[in-house]
DNA sequence: TTGAAAGCGCTAACAA
DNA sequence: TTGTTAGCGCTTTCAA
């Protein structure tokens, strides 16, 4: 049998008023022997408010959302972690869906959770369907853009300077002496985090007076095995390249495979960095140069982010957009380090 | 502006109970006409059902709550994914927390989701104190334990077969020829799939007339480095073993790390199995050997039991227990694959 | 076929 | 210091 407040009150022959400003702390007009009694029966009862009832009259639910896609990709659990800590230490509960990068799915995620009267909501966009965003903000629904920027529309965002991250890998690789680099890519359409990883590429050899080679320039789709391929195929072409850059974890793996079936060594014939700093970086043969993104403070700031905005404290809050800047991890596979 | 039930009743000039039985697909009885009219007005208000007030009537939320800990760990961001997609597909809605192996925390989660009205939980227990989940089962709250046996009490729990995959391991290593096989474990306490993953090591050894030798048996603590030390220690001790079996994937990276400190080769000079399938696990040096667990499959079938549970469909239920099945995937650190 | 009204569990304005 | 009451947005019984 659920207990409710007035089950409390009866108990301790009081009202329900007086249950409601003891259990939210606002006692400061009652007798202590009433707090007592009260607290007393709270504890017998083992009495829990319902979320529900309290939402409804209040408007608030101290409930977020996230809605993210490829949950197992490193990078993403590490932001989500960052999120729920962050969550739980201002006293918030979180709610996940995966949008899958459907944005039929995205928008029915959306919908659900406003429904569910969710404080607000932290979003990777699809960018599938950029109406969905401007109906948040002409509801003045509380929501931060995470990763992947949305250009046209004035929102809240927090995101990685991705055009740093490549420009710094790539002059790396060309101060120890590459020359002919190809960047591998899913397809950019207009996700910024691919964009600007191919301007930071481009402005890298640019700056450095070396001509940017078009067959260089690897966009890959994102079935099984179509990388492998394209190693393969670029590998054995007159484009041969003496470095790659990986703009993607995953993606470097498969990079990997595809090299290893070539007989070629890394980086004695061929440097290697990838993108984003994962657990296993370190111990790939050889250890793996990264581009590091901070995924946890991503989590942590857009987390802070939304919670300042739900709760009007917008003062305490950064710059509407806000970049955080990734770092370069020396390890063997670029190179530089010669003890090989 | 928030637009209710009343606003589209009014625009619509009907009752609210006309508007209600049309939302919710009863509207047998209503004319077609008013049916149209309503789901016009519905559309031009943009009206969302306020889940919160509906709950509250209904008493049902169409809510669960997970609870784990290592989001990080790409088992468990496995098992959320099955856990998600199973839920989107049963119109559920997900709330996700981090015990952090902390009971207190734990504690205050469960307490927090229940306050929430949440329909059912699925936990990956710390089992740090038993009595919440007697608690849970005392007030009929519908909940699923997850890979963690929970010994003594009658629960629902999906559970993959411990024994089974340390053993399957370890018979393979004898098969190949090792016979000094050395076994690292976190600190078991009460937790089945360490206990279990220890029995089945010593069944397997048992089996083939081989002693077991506790100072091969590694327990070690989770602080960075510990892993490390332990593996040069025991490397260099005149125990020495000819294989190593590692119970966590994450152990595992920090096992190599030992290895290769030491200038020993694997496999030549020394066997190593991993527990848990990994994306990276195929990219070591040398390939990994592991024991794969079916984690989205443990998602879903969680996810699905649960969601039995709370509809009432017991009967199309598996038994109160699943227990999965692991299996080796045979690489080249074990030292089967002679090609090297 | 539709509407009126009660009530889910809670909070807060107002009254005592 | 405490209680009474209205109402948050919805569903559902009962009546028309």
């Amino acid at each position: 049998m659920k207990v409710t407040i007035s089950d409390v009150a009866k108990k301790a022959s009081v009202s329900k008023s007086t249950v409601s400003r003891i259990i939210n702390g606002n006692h400061e007009q009652n007798t202590q022997e009433t707090v007592n009694k009260v607290l007393k029966v709270i504890e017998e009862l083992d009495y829990k408010p319902n979320a529900l009832a309290r939402s409804l009259k209040s408007t608030k639910t101290n409930v977020i959302g996230i809605i993210l896609s490829k949950l197992q990709n490193q990078f993403w659990s590490s932001v989500l972690e960052g999120v729920e800590d962050t969550c739980r230490s201002y006293g918030y509960n979180l709610m996940i869906c995966n949008s899958n990068e459907d944005g039929q799915l995205e928008e029915e995620h959306i919908r659900s959770l406003q429904m569910h009267q969710l404080d607000g909501l932290i979003i990777n966009p699809t960018l599938k369907n950029k109406l969905l965003y401007k109906k948040l903000t002409d509801n003045k629904f509380p929501f931060i853009l995470m990763n992947r920027k949305l250009y046209d529309q004035d929102v809240h965002m927090v995101t990685v300077d991705n055009i740093k991250g490549a420009r710094v890998a790539i002059e790396h690789l060309i101060q120890t002496g590459r020359r002919k680099i190809a960047i591998f890519l899913y397809p950019p359409a207009e996700i910024s985090p691919r964009l600007e990883r191919l301007e930071g590429y481009k402005q890298a050899l640019i700056k450095n007076g070396i001509k940017v080679n078009q067959s260089l320039i690897q966009i890959v789709g994102e079935e099984a095995g179509e990388v492998e391929e394209a190693v393969k195929r670029l590998l054995n072409s007159p484009d041969r390249p003496d470095a790659i850059f990986s703009t993607n974890n995953m993606m470097t793996l498969s990079i990997l495979e595809g090299i290893k079936s070539q007989q070629i060594m890394v980086p004695q014939d061929l440097g290697l960095i990838g993108y984003d700093e994962t657990v296993w970086a370190k111990h790939l043969n050889p250890p793996l140069t990264t581009v590091n993104q901070p995924s946890y403070e991503m989590g942590t700031i857009a987390a802070k982010k939304l919670i300042y905005l739900i709760e009007g404290k917008e003062d305490q809050m950064a710059e509407k957009v806000v970049s955080l800047e990734p770092n370069l991890i020396i390890r063997k596979s670029c190179g530089a380090d010669k003890s090989y």
